[in-house]
DNA sequence: TATCTTTTTGCACACACTGCAAGTTTTGAC
DNA sequence: GTCAAAACTTGCAGTGTGTGCAAAAAGATA
């Protein structure tokens, strides 16, 4: 039964997609409901429909589960800067990809509203964020070496320069909260680049 | 039998502070030679010659026992930058601040430095690294907040200044691990304040 | 010695997570 | 439509982390 048209393109992949969108969004709802200590996985696959077991098949931990940040977000922006016009210096190529990066994070704002109220309140998740934006910084740190050919034990500069933008990112994100998430974040983030000498 | 004499100041408090560091080393040495998954917490109360229960009495998790970081120097760092003389402005306060620490951490270098090889390794004790370095990162963007008592929705320039401090940080010890920790970590350090614009 | 406080320990338990093997669904070829 | 291969789901059994509780051991106090 496979109704093509009522559900468009029903193919295992598209299901996959959903039942992972699914957990997620439960996973999502039941911790700002009740806490997420006092979520347990159980609850999350049974709110899904589907068996705990299968939960541990769509994410490796429950924090992954709220978290769902993208495992491969890192090696992507990774590719994206070393791909970059080569007569870019370090710091445009940089704010280039992550001013692209921002852009598309802002298509949807209730997540990410979501994700940092949750984070704010419970210390298991806001590591875990910090730990996604240490992972990042340190692709982009290596992103920016390769461009430049230099060695990071002599070459201070380089590597900074992706320190500097992270920096920037995290502060425009954190005016933005502090403004109660008004206005455009892609400026803020403008003016934090300029603030922070990264052009 | 307290035989004070062969053994200091012996009372309930060195014996606590002994018992602690017998539990941190052995879970470091352990964690080294075997890895830290392979180690288990029940192996790392045995070598040190306590239960495993007690070994969750002095620490909340397996990832504590290793990392052992201060949970309240983020605070303290607070403190000293919300203390320092009211002429200085954000950066200057941050710098002296922060260089203080760093001086603080080249005492113990061999510490510093099976902590940082074991978290290249394993990425659960860099998320807590991450997390760590995040929790400080805040506060310091507190700290300089609340010296400038301006409000953070409106002037992104004071927090930012933290946020850029600690890209410094974080580059120097970078560079001086890429560097064979070889030099001056606290050189590395002012010049990458330097070069950050933290002055 | 007797007593009060702190620490250690054992026990039972909830929950996160994994490997494995058996079931079910989906797909693609005929 | 039938059938076999591939992919996905599930149950089961087990390891390991971490917690509450109450009894035992150790240390401090007088």
């Amino acid at each position: 039964m496979t109704t093509a048209g009522t559900d468009g393109p029903t193919d295992r992949e598209s299901k996959k997609r959903r039942t992972r969108l699914r957990l997620h969004t439960a996973a999502v709802r039941l911790a700002v409901e009740r806490g997420y200590q006092a979520t347990t996985a159980d609850e999350i696959a049974a709110a899904a429909g589907v068996s705990p077991r299968t939960f541990f098949n769509y994410f490796a931990t429950k924090e992954d589960a709220i978290v769902g940040s993208d495992p491969d977000r890192p090696a992507r922006l990774h590719r994206a800067v070393v791909e970059r016009p080569s007569h870019e210096r370090p710091a445009e190529a940089l704010r280039a990809v992550l001013t692209d990066q921002v852009r598309e994070m802002e298509g949807d704002p209730d997540l990410w509203r979501m994700r940092s109220t949750l984070a704010a309140s419970t210390p298991e998740l806001s590591t875990r964020l910090a730990g996604a934006g240490d992972r990042l910084e340190t692709a982009l740190v290596e992103a920016v070496y390769l461009r430049a050919g230099t060695d990071p034990a002599d070459d201070l500069a380089t590597g900074l320069s992706a320190r500097l933008a992270m920096a920037a990112v995290r502060a425009a994100f954190h005016q933005h909260r502090a403004a109660g998430a008004d206005g455009s974040l892609a400026d803020r983030l403008d003016t934090a680049f300029d603030a922070a000498g990264v052009r």
